[in-house]
DNA sequence: TCCATACATTTCGATGTCGAACTATTTGAT
DNA sequence: ATCAAATAGTTCGACATCGAAATGTATGGA
């Protein structure tokens, strides 16, 4: 196995603090660096489509709770992990692209239902299966027994830290 | 083993466009999630020593590479994968706190020097020791052995993916 | 030596997020 | 029935980042 970044980092610390346990970074620099490159790369792939990725994270959590009730702003926001916020601006522009529709619920008039509109779905359904892709060839270094090992130590430590969400 | 969130967005995604393989989101979307988390974590942690992430970044950053020639902004700036114009702005509010110290390096005056002041270096020798213990936490979820497969994978993601950087 | 080119950093304008304050609506206790 | 508290969303100001343009410095070939 060939070393990355962050065993050099690993190893410049040992050097200067030999007395503190700096194996925590390995795994959680890496993380971190992990998700910072794939973003990057879901980034260049979104701009193809003439998409930002926050775009996609919208359209994709409408499209795929299509069988639950219709979403509000708020759960949304909580959804994609970000504040209420930052939610009315994304609708915002997404409503002016011409991708969502916002309507006052009237059965509780404090709140929205964001659905996709035709042409929102017909986007974020052609544009789902290209991710896919994509997302398969960032992985294709490591076998699917790999990704699967990955995947399972990824949803322990999320399990382990309150990964606070469902309903 | 548990379910976690993103094992409810794949059945979505599954009972809705059961022509897609969404696999691959199970491996990214974790790795997402959790690396989100675990910065929610570190932002907490050191807003209780008066710091941003990003401050300690950058004096860890400094800290660790003490034995090397001093490093200089664009350096930072790709070590810390940020943008020099980011920067920038970074080492202003440094120098304005204090934490560290920005020359023209007389050999090349294009450049710049950036070293930690004595405040700079006793803060970033404190906090870094708590922080491994503070990521120690986040970890224990995971055994030992667990806790390398994972930096193992992660390494190997990395390095199938150009984590471009070095020198 | 001169000057085009390369390089390092900063400035600028735009973008997206956040938390706190604010508005509108609903709920529930009396 | 009323009104205080809870809930949902928006507005506002602050902040950190980005890419592109601008500035200052060094290098190498003619």
């Amino acid at each position: 196995m060939d070393r990355d970044a962050v065993d050099m980092i690993l190893e410049q610390w040992n050097k200067e603090r030999p007395d503190v346990d700096v194996s925590s970074m390995g795994v959680l620099g890496r993380l971190n660096r992990a998700s910072r490159l794939a973003s990057l790369d879901v980034q260049k792939f979104m701009n193809q489509f003439g998409l930002e990725p926050w775009e996609f994270d919208v359209l994709a959590t409408l499209r795929r709770s299509a069988a639950e009730a219709p979403l509000t702003p708020g759960r949304l926001a909580s959804l994609t992990m970000i504040g209420s916020a930052a939610m009315t601006n994304r609708v915002d522009r997404l409503v002016s692209r011409g991708l969502v529709h916002r309507e006052t619920n009237p059965e509780n008039r404090r709140q929205l239902l964001i659905s996709l509109t035709p042409e929102g779905l017909a986007l974020v359904d052609d544009v789902v299966e290209h991710h896919v892709e994509n997302q398969q060839k960032m992985l294709e270094g490591l076998s699917k027994t790999e990704q699967t090992q990955l995947a399972n130590l990824l949803r322990k430590f999320l399990l382990t830290n309150n990964d606070g969400e469902p309903s």
